[in-house]
DNA sequence: TTAAATATTAACCATATCGTTAACTATTAA
DNA sequence: TTAATAGTTAACGATATGGTTAATATTTAA
């Protein structure tokens, strides 16, 4: 069993959580300060202080202060997890292409 | 909260175990058996059974019997969910040009 | 300097997930 | 028709996940 590669692992294991995604759609507009997602998603700031260090372990997004005030924390998305998952997908769907070349062959033989 | 596509969520959910991502690495060469499964994971027979019944759920493979043997179950890949979870990464990272009209928004601002 | 605001970590609980072995169904082979 | 094969479902246990509230920094405001 070819292991797929770790990057994508922690990067799927962030993304398969819907709250999560949610948190990717809202960014994908613009940075947001945690006590913003945590409301946006009706949820305790501590569950989501966890689905924030989850997306940070896995590099899906990145936190920073405003400079006026170094209480709140802000983030934004990091595309590099999603490009590697990208290149992933686009070698997994090259599989129809191979579906291709083995219908090929077999009507070779079949001839 | 946008949720995100319920479409999306099976994939995903599906894709994060490793167990599954090795399958549908294993069934791009070709379609297997549950057995050969199985075997390539080291694994139970059970247990990749309801790997495989995540899998099918999701729709991302699915099952035939050979005309020989109707006690076998061959899967193959299902490029759907694939392709639909390409769009949703697309959609995301046009994040990045989204970023670029921001700065480009403040740099007026700023002027 | 004391209180409020922002966010995290800690402790806890309910549920989901993933593995095992045992039991069962369906089909093929002896 | 009886036994073997291929696979699934059932039952169970260990661990992971995701939510809550309480406690803990840290920084800002009064």
């Amino acid at each position: 069993m070819t292991p797929a590669l770790t990057v994508i692992d922690s990067t799927l294991a962030a993304l398969a959580d819907p709250t999560r995604r949610g948190v990717i759609d809202l960014l994908r507009e613009r940075p947001r300060r945690a006590g913003e997602l945590a409301a946006a998603a009706r949820m305790s700031a501590p569950a989501m202080s966890r689905h924030l260090r989850v997306l940070r372990a896995g590099k899906l997004i990145e936190e920073s202060h405003p400079e006026n005030d170094a209480r709140q924390r802000i983030y934004q998305l990091r595309p590099e997890p999603f490009d590697a998952l990208q290149t992933w997908l686009e070698q997994v769907q090259q599989f129809w292409t191979g579906q291709l070349d083995a219908f090929k062959a077999f009507a070779e033989a079949e001839h």
